[in-house]
DNA sequence: GTAACGTACAACCAAATGGTTGTAGAAATG
DNA sequence: CATTTCTACAACCATTTGGTTGTACGTTAC
């Protein structure tokens, strides 16, 4: 049985920080699909090769990617566990309402004439 | 059958946006287990009424709460369908992970003397 | 060896974020 | 009616963010 580290706060911030900017999640699909070093990122997206660079530091923080060197180069490779952290955490959203909504079930089930 | 109309690059980021700070996270958790006024969640937490009021409307702007006025008081409840459709996104990513899985094994599975 | 390539990192800047206090209005209470 | 409660919103502030350019350094190619 695999023993899942609790994320901290600030971990978990960083996780959906990370996912709340369309070129990162882009870099992540991609990263996911095939590795790809810094410079073929760079070249996808319309702006400067050191702020994708950031973004990919970003992602990385967040262990949503991690970085391998080969060379001269540095292959990005999309990290599915943490993706799976962050499904679990939104998971558990989902469950804290179905336990509600359990609960309104019961009363409805309850006897209609109480005492 | 329900129609999922697609959400935009920029609500997607409001949504881990909002995710992304750990008061927020606990307003979504508890106005999805139950209603609660914003002076109500106000109370629970270690900053002005004006910060958690702002911490709302984050929220609400991303679709992850809704206000429902009631007299004086505006009674704020979590929105599980904001939280599915991102369930949904980080589904999406690891979909194209298992993607690439099946192709790697389709590569080892070929014969292994091609021409 | 020299030039070109891939990366790292610092410095800078505008805009957004997360907090504050203060003012004002609408609804409930006495 | 007067007062308190709940909310809204503006103004302000420090910090973070997302971008830029410039410099430096290791690696590959000629």
């Amino acid at each position: 049985m695999v023993v899942e580290m609790e994320l901290s706060d600030s971990e978990v911030d960083r996780i959906f920080r990370a996912l709340a900017d369309s070129t990162r999640r882009d870099i992540v699909r991609r990263t996911l699909a095939e590795e790809a070093s810094v410079s073929d990122l760079a070249a996808a997206y319309d702006m400067s090769f050191a702020a994708v660079q950031k973004h990919v530091a970003v992602l990385e923080g967040a262990g949503l990617v991690t970085k391998r060197p080969h060379g001269r180069e540095r292959y990005v490779r999309g990290n599915p566990h943490t993706i799976r952290r962050a499904q679990q955490l939104l998971d558990a959203y989902e469950q804290i309402w179905r336990a509600r909504i359990g609960r309104l079930d019961d009363l409805l089930a309850e006897d209609p004439r109480p005492s």
